[in-house]
Formats: C-alpha cells, structure tokens, sequence
RNA sequence: GCACCGAUGGCGAAGUGGCUAACGCGCUGGUCUGCAAAACCAGUAUUCAUGGGUUCAAAUCCCAUUCGGUGCUCCA
C-alpha cells in the first residue's frame, strides 16, 4: 500500500510517516490541561489527530499513542483555591468532561493515557539526569532550571533562530534567579498553600514541559515516531520538550512533528472576550449535533486556518444527513442479497463499477497525500451522487451496492459520522446542563424536540399515513406540519415512511 | 515593532505552473410526489484580494499594496 505523506515541522516538508525499530508507530499528542471544559479550537487538534490515527491503522500499521493529562498547573492550583478544593477533586470533573467530549466526538482513546501527577517520579528521574550533566541547575529558591546555553540546537523545531535575540527584556519576578531569560522551568519550587510533592529534588510541583518528555519515553521510549498538537505548542513547549528529551537522551527526540492550526470563529480568533468562545457543550445546547461538528471540524485539512461558523455547522449537519441517507440507500438494496435474492440478472449501469473503484483510489490518495480531508470528502460525495443517479435508473444492482457500501465503511473508518448517535449525545447534554443548573443555555427548540419519545413520534407517524390512505390530505398535512415545527422531518418513499430529527 | 502564514463563487472550501477552477451547503428551473421531503438533471466564479512583473502558458512563481490570522507571553 501506498505510503502515508504527512508534513514534517522538523525539516518542513512533507515527509513518509512509518514506524521505525517496532511494528507500532509510536505516537505523542500532547493532551489536556483539565481546568475547564474543552472548546471546539480543542478540539479541532484532538479531531485531526484522529484522523491521523485512523488513517494509520488503515493502513495496517498499529498505532502505539499516548496522551497526558495535565492535571497540575497554575491555572488548576489557581482555580482550585478559588473554588476552596483539592486540586485532585477540582480537576476530576474536567477530566470526566474531556473524555464524556472525546466520546461525543468519536474521538477513539489513546492506548496510554497518563496523568502528570502520576508520573512525578519519573520527572524526578529526568531532571536528575540532566543535572548530572550541568544542564539542569538549581536556583536559590530550589527551583530547576534548563541551561539553554547546553543545548545550542535551541529553536530547530519552530525555526527560531535565538542567537542575538536580546535575552533579558521580561523577568518574571519569581524568576530573577535564573541565569537567563530564556530558561525554562523544569521543577518549581513549593510556595505556601500550593500542592506539593517532596522529593530528591526538594519540596515542589512540575513545571510544565517536563512531564510530557518524562510521560513519552515512559511509555514509548527515547526516540519515537511522531509527536503532534496544536501550532501554539511548537514554541516553547515542543522546543522544550526536544531540548530536555535530547539532552537526556543524546538521541532525535521525535521524528516526525505534526501541528495543528488554530480555527477561526466567525472569521475571528476565538476569545472570552471576542464574545465567540464555544465549548462543545454550548454547541450541543444551542441544538448543534455531535456529527456535524465533528464532521465540520475535520472537513478542513489540519493545516489550513479554518473559519468556523454557524452558517457551516449548519450545512455540515445537511452534507451528513446526505451521507446517511444515501448509506441507507445502499443497505437496503445490498441487504436484497440476504434474502437469497439473486442478482445475476438485474439491469447493471456499466460504469458504475469503474466509478466505485475511482472512488475509492481518490479517497485513499487524498488522505495519504498530507491528511487531505476535503478531496477525500469529496471522492465520496461523487460516489453518493454517481450511486443516487444509478440506484434512481433502476440500474444499481446489489451487488454493487455491496461495494460501495464497503467504500462508505472505509471512508467512515476515519470520518465517522455513519452511525447516528446525535440524539443520544444531545440528551446527554441536556442532562448535565440540568445537573450544573445551565438548563436555560438549551434552545427551546432543543428540549421540545427531545422531549418526544421515538414511539411518540412513531404513533403520529403512523396516524398520517392511516389519514393518507383516505385521502385526508388536509390531516396527514397538519401532522407533518406540527411534527415539522417540533423539528422532525417526515419523508415519504418507496420503501415506506422515514423521520428523522433536524 | 520584528518574523511567519493566508486572501478562490452567496457561504464553507480543494487545487500551488498547462485538460471545461474539485467538493459540500445554498439558490433558480425541471423530473418524481396528492402536496412536500428525499433523490436525480440543468443552471449558478470567462475567473482565483488589488496593482505590476516572469513565462509559450500563472489561482499557482516574483515584487509592492491592502486586509485577516499566528508567533515573539499562558493558550489546541
């Protein structure tokens, strides 16, 4: 199989992603700090990672992936005082969030996912070793530090060139003990009131690079296939990360580096206070599905600025219900040969058998070719519209249908959004505004939509088509109408009658 | 301020030297339907921010300008 091509940050080039020395590719990303709900900028980089794993075990190469959790940091130790907790009983709720978020998503889980905190002596262990080449150093106040001056190829990653850059403009106040500015911070040392662990190399807390290094080679060892996240993190924590993992290890840390960039929101960058921050919860509350957003999201290759808007989620949910629709479609025309139908003598499109294989070579290629989302997308959605015009000839025989059907699956394979979970998410959502006492953020719409059992809907259903039969059109219209205001959408067919939730 | 990235139809967005500028959504007309919906068909940018240049050939390369984004500081 053809290779998969992914840009490279180190190099900055599109380079072959392969593992090396294991059968597994073995992968970094780093994860979360669990402070707050995560937004949709979030996870817009935890979406795109998906892809890429995905796309990897496609091509029949396990994937060995870890992600931290950051469950210790200023902004945890900051709001967890505020908030008169533990920092372990503060973060718990975010965490279980992330992961409820991940879920909702189709995000697939990490092989090893670690905690900061559960990893501090492993941390020790590599501050140790950096300390025993002077390349660590203790200030007065007991705090480490990295001697960036020991690592001159500094700045590899994010192209920056630190030499004549002048060093000492900012000091941080609780920083002036550092030989330079530029420094960083392996081992804060303990201030009153803060969380703290006593250990060889005194009385602290982490900083903030060190665990993803400690957690890494931990897991994956001291030289590993690829490390991803979003662009922000290139400098300094990725800088950081290489100069205190190489340093250590004398070895290339990560071969391969993957960024993803930043969204827009409503062609703005996303902030408080540009009043268009949205976490995945708002999303789902406002009436947005899990699917659209996922889709939406992943739509827009990872290296491209994105704009999120309204206007797109919205036509996102309209391209996925295609998709559905059409998968449908084909099911039940495929599931004919379940009942010992035999095809062999069915009408056949001629063509239609070269455009499935096209299909299916476009899609492969546009994702090998540096996570091309759009162009695979769009192989797939000439499939559909090829397959509708067939099947609506009367010349799509399933045996066809049985292929494309497998074309959809692979597709699906890495996009994932087949499968109808929507109203189950929503509910979900719904019943932890209730629970946080953010009910009110629920459109109206939402909660009266969801409000109506399936088997509700299936009686109404089932009185309109009984008024049909009589030809009391002006009752099967006033049903269709009113389930239409509550958001449900009734569609007649060949094959009987069809709903579905807008 | 310095550095880097981007600007493609009504909206989102591929395409980075050469076939009629993908794809999705929307809109208009048609087919189908009791009417709709779904689905299909046709139409919907002679043109790729603006101005110059290179080339037989440019949305794609170069220069300038305008606008947006990012990094230099916590940030996905």
């Amino acid at each position: 199989m053809a290779t998969i091509e992914l840009f490279n940050t180190l190099g900055g080039k599109i380079e072959s992603l392969a593992p090396v020395g294991t059968p597994a590719l073995r992968m970094y990303c780093c994860g979360p700090t669990v402070y707050d709900y995560g937004h949709i900028g979030n996870f817009r980089t935890f979406l795109h990672v998906d892809v890429l794993r995905r796309v990897i075990r496609q091509h029949g190469i396990p994937v060995e992936h870890v992600m931290n959790i950051t469950d210790v940091d200023d902004k945890i130790i900051r709001n967890a005082a505020a908030a008169g907790v533990p920092i372990a009983q503060y973060t718990e709720k975010f965490e279980r969030a992330f992961f409820e978020d991940l879920d909702a998503l189709g995000i697939q889980r990490p092989e090893h996912i670690s905690h900061a905190t559960a990893c501090i002596p492993d941390m020790v262990s590599l501050i140790q070793q950096l300390a025993a080449k002077d390349i660590a150093y203790q200030a007065e106040d007991g705090s480490w530090y990295f001697r960036i001056a020991r690592f001159p190829e500094y700045g590899k990653l994010s192209k920056k060139d630190f030499d004549g850059i002048e060093d000492g403009a900012r000091v941080d106040i609780d920083e002036y003990e550092k030989d330079a500015a530029r420094d960083f911070a392996l081992w804060k040392a303990v201030k009153p009131g803060e969380q703290s662990w006593d250990t060889a190399l005194g009385t602290g807390r982490p900083g903030w690079h060190i665990e993803c290094s400690a957690m890494a080679t931990k897991f994956l060892g001291d030289d590993i296939d690829l490390h991803a996240g979003g662009e922000d993190l290139m400098f300094p924590h990725h800088e950081n990360e290489i100069a205190q993992s190489e340093s250590a290890s004398g070895k290339p840390f990560a071969r391969h580096w993957m960024h993803v960039r930043f969204l827009l929101v409503e062609g703005k960058k996303m902030s408080k206070s540009e009043g268009n921050f949205y976490t995945l919860r708002d999303l789902l509350l406002k009436g947005y599905r899990a699917s659209a957003i996922r889709f939406l999201l992943i739509s827009v290759p990872y290296r491209h600025q994105m704009n999120f808007t309204f206007k797109a989620l919205a036509d996102a949910t309209n391209a996925v219900d295609r998709l559905r629709t059409f998968y449908q479609r084909m099911t039940i025309l495929a599931d004919l040969l379940k009942g010992g139908f035999d095809d062999s003598e069915t009408a056949t499109d001629p063509n239609i058998l070269g455009i499935v294989e096209k299909a299916r070579e476009d899609y492969t290629a546009a994702l090998n070719n540096d996570l091309n989302t759009a162009e695979a997308s769009a192989a797939i959605f000439e499939l559909v519209r090829a397959g509708n015009a067939v099947a609506d000839a009367g010349t799509l025989r399933p045996g066809v249908a049985v292929e494309i059907l497998k074309v959809l699956d692979l597709f699906d394979g890495v996009f994932a959004v087949l499968e109808d979970r929507d109203a189950a998410i929503t509910r979900a959502a719904l019943a932890w505004a209730e629970a946080e006492g953010r009910i009110d953020e629920a459109a109206p719409e939402l909660v009266a939509t969801l409000a109506f059992s399936d088997a509700d809907i299936d009686a109404l259903v089932a009185e309109r088509t009984q008024a049909k039969k009589t030809r009391n059109f002006a009752r099967a219209d006033a049903i269709r109408n009113d389930l239409l205001a509550k958001g449900i959408l009734i569609e007649d067919s060949k094959d009987g009658v069809r709903w579905k939730r807008k």
